[in-house]
RNA sequence: GCCCCCAUGGUGUAGCGGCCUAGCACGCCACCCUUUCAAGGUGGAGAUCAGGGGUUCGAAUCCCCUUGGGGGCACCA
């Protein structure tokens, strides 16, 4: 195969919104896309009426949009092989149960839900592997039953035979028994075909050469090798990626708090870092390099170092990449993405200080110390920084300080900014460092005692440089603010 | 119950018969830097390579069994 033959596809179904495990297996099939200068498609498996989840289509693009995954044909985007929802190619999938059925490879079936139901628990307590039972197989009942409804067709899987072997990729041969695999249903009453009939038919006719898919799908696999066969098409390779499991090592589910991605990017996670701990969550470059560049990514994925096993969904790693990629973000793109998360919404911010430049400061101030960029991370370090008047709810004596102390030692801060005319950094470090000095104060104390008076908070960014973001008179007021309270604690002791 | 897949520290992984008294990263601990918090740097604890049999001069690496985990078994995908 020439390799810009390649042509791969993310299949998902709107049946929800798409998990970190979904989307890992886009990313994983339009790396490999983009590696190879094939063809990454999108394709909708909206063939589940009553599943059918409002608004999942535009989430499950949206989240392939948000990491910066492209398609070369899809929604949206189209491309010589659509439509790309396969709820619009209703006639391709019938005129192969036609074919099917005319070759003697399906049937009509009559049976019932019910009576299906009580079959299966009847072979589950005999310990005999479950499945239809092809009652239908030879009765040659019709297509529509006596009040004009449609009846389901069945795949006759052959009854004899070697085993269907799946030559995966990843796993090597897997071999199934023909015994196990019953005659699967691939039209169902509504006229909509099953999962397994629609994606053979498609990939097929999409001409997809490679279809990589979670592990999930390794045992329906021989079902649709039968049907390539039966149909005459060429199988696709396969390649079965290993599952995204939750901390309890379960599917991931709602049940595990936000697994939806885009809960992700709500949380402030940036879009690269989701990328590039996804990749590695599977594959793996070499025995030691994690941060890995997009353009790098590409050039280096192969499907040749996929693992096999299963891996767990672990945050805090996410969180360590997030705040690596965020510290080697230019300042004025990260002040963009923290402005996306609207933390100005919050309600006590002080309006006058939304300007672009102040907000840039405040970046470059807790660059260093996020590890996230939603406006929860922000406020809660930044919080002193935003509003104009603070509301201590802390002890203004830092540890080791008496009241006293550290009022007259708060007085002479006042009286040394009062005094002096500049007020950035390269004076105010001098400056307060001899006042400490005169007072015979470490410095830990005397810029302890001014970090709780001027931000509420023992622990900040550096105290000079946030000095001089909240401003001048800011720092003047707080210092009078703070004194007033330490000397009434003073006096009512 | 039946079928399939998987198995290296808590987590993600490297390893594809000798380089392994098992490397890297996250997390954890300590120290350094330092005005606090981070970031950064250095060091440390943590794995009888699930267990047991083989094969081999030699096995985390190959084979078998057991155990454990996961997935699948719908007119869902």
């Amino acid at each position: 195969m020439n390799e810009s033959d390649i042509r791969v596809r993310y299949a998902p179904s709107p049946t929800g919104y798409p998990h970190v495990g979904n989307i890992r297996t886009a990313l994983f099939n339009w790396l490999y896309a983009k590696h190879s200068g094939g063809s990454f498609i999108v394709r909708i498996e909206d063939t589940d009426q009553s599943r059918s989840v409002e608004g999942a289509i535009e989430n499950i693009l949206e989240s392939l949009q948000w990491l910066g995954i492209d398609w070369d044909e899809g929604p949206i985007v189209g491309g010589d092989f659509g439509p790309y929802l396969q709820s619009e190619r209703l006639n391709i999938y019938q005129e192969a149960v036609d074919k099917l059925i005319e070759q003697g490879d399906a049937y009509y079936c009559i049976c019932s839900p019910d009576k299906l139901a009580s079959m299966r628990k009847e072979q589950q307590k005999l310990g005999k592997p479950p499945g239809y039972d092809r009652l239908c197989r030879s009765a040659g009942h019709s297509r529509k039953d006596k009040s004009g409804l449609n009846r389901v067709v069945r795949f006759a899987t052959p009854i004899e035979g070697p085993p269907v072997t799946t030559d995966d990729l990843i796993r090597g041969k897997v071999n199934v028994e023909l015994p196990v695999i019953d005659d699967f249903v691939i039209l169902k009453s509504d006229g909509f075909p099953t999962y397994h009939l629609a994606n053979v038919v498609d990939d097929h006719h999409m001409q997809i050469s490679h279809v990589m898919r979670a592990e999930e799908w390794l045992p329906s696999t021989p079902r649709h090798l039968l049907l390539y066969k039966a149909l005459g098409f060429d199988p696709p390779i396969f390649a079965h990626l290993p599952m995204i499991l939750g901390s309890d090592r379960a599917k991931l589910s709602k049940r595990h708090g936000a697994t939806t991605l885009l809960e992700y990017r709500d949380e402030g996670y940036l879009p690269e870092a989701m990328l590039n701990f996804l990749v590695l969550l599977g594959w793996s470059l070499d025995d030691k390099t994690e941060v890995i560049p997009l353009t790098e990514l590409i050039e280096n994925f192969s499907l040749s170092r996929i693992g096999k096993s299963p891996a767990i969904f672990d945050i805090t790693k996410l969180e360590w990449m997030n705040g690596i990629y965020i510290r080697s973000m230019p300042v004025e793109q990260l002040a963009e993405h923290i402005k996306g998360y609207n933390y100005h919404q919050k309600k006590d911010v002080s309006t006058s200080l939304l300007d672009n430049d102040y907000i840039k400061q405040i970046v470059e101030l807790v660059q260093d110390r996020v590890r996230k960029v939603s406006s929860e991370e922000i406020w809660s370090l930044t919080s002193f920084l935003l509003v104009d008047d603070l509301n201590y709810s802390i002890d203004l004596n830092p540890k080791g300080l008496g009241k006293s102390e550290t009022a007259s030692a708060i007085r002479s801060v006042i009286s040394e900014l009062e005094s002096t005319k500049d007020f950035n950094v390269s004076t105010l470090e001098p400056s307060l460092r001899e006042l400490a000095k005169e007072l015979n104060l470490s410095t830990r104390h005397l810029f302890g005692a001014i970090r709780l008076a001027v931000t509420g908070s023992n622990a900040t960014p550096p105290l000079f440089e946030t000095m001089v973001v909240i401003g001048r008179d800011r720092v003047i007021k707080r210092l009078h603010v703070a004194l007033a309270i330490l000397e009434e604690m003073g006096s009512t002791k």
